[in-house]
DNA sequence: CGACATGGTTCGACCGTACAACCACCTGAT
DNA sequence: ATCAGGTGGTTGTACGGTCGAACCATGTCG
C-alpha cells in the first residue's frame, strides 16, 4: 500500500500524479463537476472529504483560473450552485487525457489477461475502505 | 482511483489513513527502516521518492522523537546509515497493529473468496504504475 | 592534483489543510 | 410570529509537508 502511494506520486498534493501542475484536490473537483454537471458545494465537501473551508478556498481557485462559476442555489438561499465554464470543461478534458495517457502506460504493463480483474479489485477495495 | 484516493483519506499528508497522528511520509520511513533494519539515507530517499532535503528533515524528526538514529556509513565518510531505535521498533509495531486494524475492517467487507485476488491486483497495479 | 559527481544539511518559499469565529439563511417548536 | 438551533459558506490564522537552491564534505576519475 504505502508502495503504491509512493509509486504514484500521491504524496505531492500539488501535483497530479499523471503530470499535471494542478492540486490534487482541485483536479478531483473538475473531475466530479465535469461528470456531474452541476453541483451543490456542500456537496463537494463529502465528495472531496474536505473541510467546508478548504473546499470554499479550491473553488475559489478553480473560479480564479476561470474554470467553474458560482451561482444561488435553487431553493436555499445559503447554498451556491456550481458549473463548469467552457474554458473548466477543455481543463477537465486536458486533465482527462493525460490521466489516459498515464493509465495507458500502466496497464500496457499489466499481462491483458489480469487488467479487467485489476480495474474490478481496485472498485471493490475502494468501497471496502470507504467505511 | 480519485475516489480511492479521498475515501482512503491519502489528501491529509499530516495524519496516517490509519488514524496515527504521524505524518504518511514518516511513518513510511518508519516502516521501511523496520523492515530492512538499517538503511542508507540516499536509499531511503529512493525509496520514499522524495527530494534529499525532506528525506533529511524526515529523519531529523525521527531521531528527535527518539525513533531512530544515525550513524557513519561504512566505507563512505558522506554517507548516513540509519537504525531504529528500541523506541522506534515499538513505535512500527503500534502502527503496524493500527494499520492490521484499519484493514481488517475494510476486508471484511470484502467477499471472503475475492480477498486474495483483491490484494494481488493491488500487488499488480503498484508495480504496473512504478514506470 | 584538479574537475566533477554524490550524499547531506540548511534556508527560504509555497501551498494545501484544519480549526475557529463569524454571517446568512433555513427549520421546527412554542 | 418569534426565537433557538442547525446548516451552508467565507475569512483569518496557524501548521506543516514539499521543493529548489546554495553550500559543504567526501568520493571518483582522468
Amino acid at each position: 500500500m504505502a508502495r503504491f502511494v509512493r509509486a504514484f506520486g500521491l504524496h505531492q498534493p500539488d501535483r497530479t500524479p499523471c503530470g499535471t501542475p494542478v492540486p490534487v484536490s482541485e483536479a478531483h473537483a473538475l473531475g466530479e463537476l465535469a461528470r456531474e454537471g452541476e453541483l451543490r458545494q456542500v456537496e463537494l465537501v463529502h465528495r472531496l472529504r474536505l473541510e467546508k473551508s478548504t473546499t470554499s478556498r479550491i473553488v475559489a481557485q478553480l473560479v480564479r483560473r476561470g474554470w467553474a462559476e458560482r451561482a444561488a442555489a435553487p431553493g436555499d438561499g445559503r447554498g451556491v450552485l456550481l458549473r463548469l465554464t467552457a474554458e473548466g470543461h477543455q481543463a477537465a478534458e486536458r486533465l482527462a487525457e493525460a490521466r489516459r495517457t498515464r493509465f495507458d502506460a500502466a496497464l500496457d504493463r499489466i499481462p491483458a489477461g489480469e487488467r479487467e480483474a485489476v480495474m474490478r479489485a481496485l472498485a471493490v477495495l475502494t468501497k471496502a475502505v470507504d467505511d
